[in-house]
DNA sequence: CTGAAAGCGCTAACAC
DNA sequence: GTGTTAGCGCTTTCAG
């Protein structure tokens, strides 16, 4: 591997010169420029990553966290870390993969000086890594908003927001009684974090749109379905408006509906809150608020990079879903014709 | 951050002399060992990983490239690199993620000596990236065999030997005409790879058992699953074994027999070939043949290490699969009180 | 606009 | 069994 010595030698500058070519924090006359980049073009030239770190305390690596059992849903993962690894090219940065079962890798690769930002996936509302990345002291991007971010900064999807465009899509079209069926009771008992800004919205959204509403949380099968439906109902009696936020439930209440004879959406109509890209083109998807999971990994490199140049600020950012209607959404009971297709009972993910 | 000089004067010895408690690759009095080791814990010292790589040579990070868009199943990607990032752990490397989109990425960190050893998933039969990685002349191994390894290692699942296990399973129970239903179209016309492997496998499986085979593609779909079914019957008229290849469109498979009225297993036997770990525990999955994704994964990294460390010769191993019995295979026809589960119609995955 | 030279923190001869 | 020392390849003052 040739260094910046040879470069040097074959431009005929000194090794200096060719530094401030690289990273142009110093004027070059055009012809030194031409010169020095012609010689690093034909001897292949790259600077040697661990001395430029060395050097320049900065690794341009930065490090994701990323949760590998387990977890919840892989595609939006996969999306995720896609993002980010597209982004921090961008950035001119690498990315150094951290599991979560490696509890003391944070510490390990900063404190080696291995990586110069962090982000980590899969915070929960009382995430203990929240106290030892604030320690480190190092650029870090949380996804996920913890109760205390301690000075670091967050991005996240608008959970809230996302209910409530569900529930006001709903009572635009003259909704009076909406349910909601969200995340299984353990999933909600581990990292209450985006279940209770889901909770909080709903409540929101329901209490300024002036219709009923009524949450349960639902399993993902047949049972855990009727059970969720059977609670909404039993509260909200005149229910014509489903919001469900759980992929995995979502088959199983779509098909506790068709085995009821509920026609959707002539009876009911369904708003599921879900992962954008992941199986975007399914056919017989529901009408969807979709979670943009590229767009959080997106910003969670912007703002971790935003850092690492000097910005102070640490800022809690989240990424608005939008709607896609796929016309599982209709004016309630006797509105003319109301939407288009209507949902297969036997449908698959 | 503290640095090595500070843990020699802490406890009272050289520099070098820290440096070789660290590698141990001199011998140290027990005494000094003692006295550097708690100046070490004391400090909270790390060593600087820039440094290190410069002075020694060796990074102790590895690059894993990893097919991010469209690709295949994205459970079995996220338990290999869970895998592979594990592993690399207990060989004291770390994981630096290349995403495919990137083309110059293997270029870039070997170049710039940001790592010392490559993985690579998904290699196609004829992958460019092999001849770039061949020249690059660095520890390497390739996740899938091409035609030409170029003298780099690979590592891949043992496809012929999983349509093999599977054959003769059920040509152990008495079936004397087996079908195959395989990757879409698409699937073996970009990557052949497995395809070749399987195929062969399945028509050397068959000639030893002495039974009757055919096989087919098959698109993940009811029609797809239809035409598939008639193709390999069309060819075995007394087909009474069926070995799916296609996770996608299992399904659909065991839709279509039990739309027909055909009872698994006393009609016909299943076995599916698909990814271990990924959805283990689904209820109602068949008699399958698990690939094992973790052990590939492990066994990658293994791989590239023993080439670090020296070991001269590439090799290329085929992890084997095994046969997990979940009651879909049976006896054909009258064979007394067959298999024990049967398989519901509307299942869903 | 360009060079010379002093480190960055560590490893690995080379000494004893 | 331990210390001394010369780099590893780059960035960045300091000089001009």
């Amino acid at each position: 591997m040739p260094t910046i010595n040879d470069v040097a030698e074959a431009a005929g500058v000194s090794a200096s010169t060719v530094s401030y070519v690289l990273s142009g924090k110093r004027s070059i006359s055009a012809a030194t420029r031409a010169r020095v980049e012609r010689a690093i073009e034909q001897l292949g030239y790259r600077p040697h990553a661990g001395a430029r770190a060395l050097a320049s305390s900065r690794t341009n690596v930065l490090a994701l966290m990323v949760p590998l059992r387990q977890s919840a849903d892989v595609n939006v993962i996969m999306d995720f870390v896609g993002a980010v690894a597209t982004r921090a090219r961008r950035h001119d940065h690498d990315v150094l993969l951290l599991t979560q079962d490696e509890t003391t890798g944070l510490e390990r690769v900063t404190g080696g000086s291995l990586v110069d930002a962090l982000i980590v996936m899969d915070i929960e509302l009382d995430d203990p890594r929240v106290d030892v990345l604030a320690r480190l002291g190092r650029p870090t991007v949380l996804i996920g908003v913890p109760r205390d971010p301690r000075g670091l900064s967050c991005v996240d999807f608008d959970f809230g927001g996302a209910v409530g465009t569900a529930v006001e899509h709903l009572a635009a079209l003259g909704h009076r009684g909406i349910g909601f069926v969200g995340s299984s009771p353990d999933a909600v008992a581990r990292r209450a974090g985006y279940a209770v800004r889901v909770r909080d919205g709903f409540r929101a959204a329901v209490a300024a749109a002036g219709v009923a509403g009524a949450m349960s949380p639902v399993e993902a099968s047949l049972p855990g379905a009727r059970a969720a439906l059977a609670a909404v109902r039993a509260e909200v009696p005149d229910l014509t408006g489903l919001v469900v936020h759980n992929e995995g439930a979502l088959p199983s209440v779509l098909a506790v509906l068709a085995e009821e004879g509920t026609r959707v959406p002539q009876d009911v109509s369904v708003v599921s809150i879900e992962a954008a890209d992941a199986s975007q083109h399914l056919p017989g998807r529901p009408t969807s608020i979709d979670l943009p999971s590229l767009e959080v990994g997106t910003a969670a490199v912007d703002m971790v990079m935003a850092r690492l140049e000097g910005s102070v600020a640490p800022e809690t950012r989240l990424v608005p879903a939008t709607l896609t209607d796929r016309g599982t959404t209709a004016p309630p009971r006797r509105g003319g014709r109301a939407g288009t297709r209507r949902v297969s009972p036997s449908r698959r993910r």
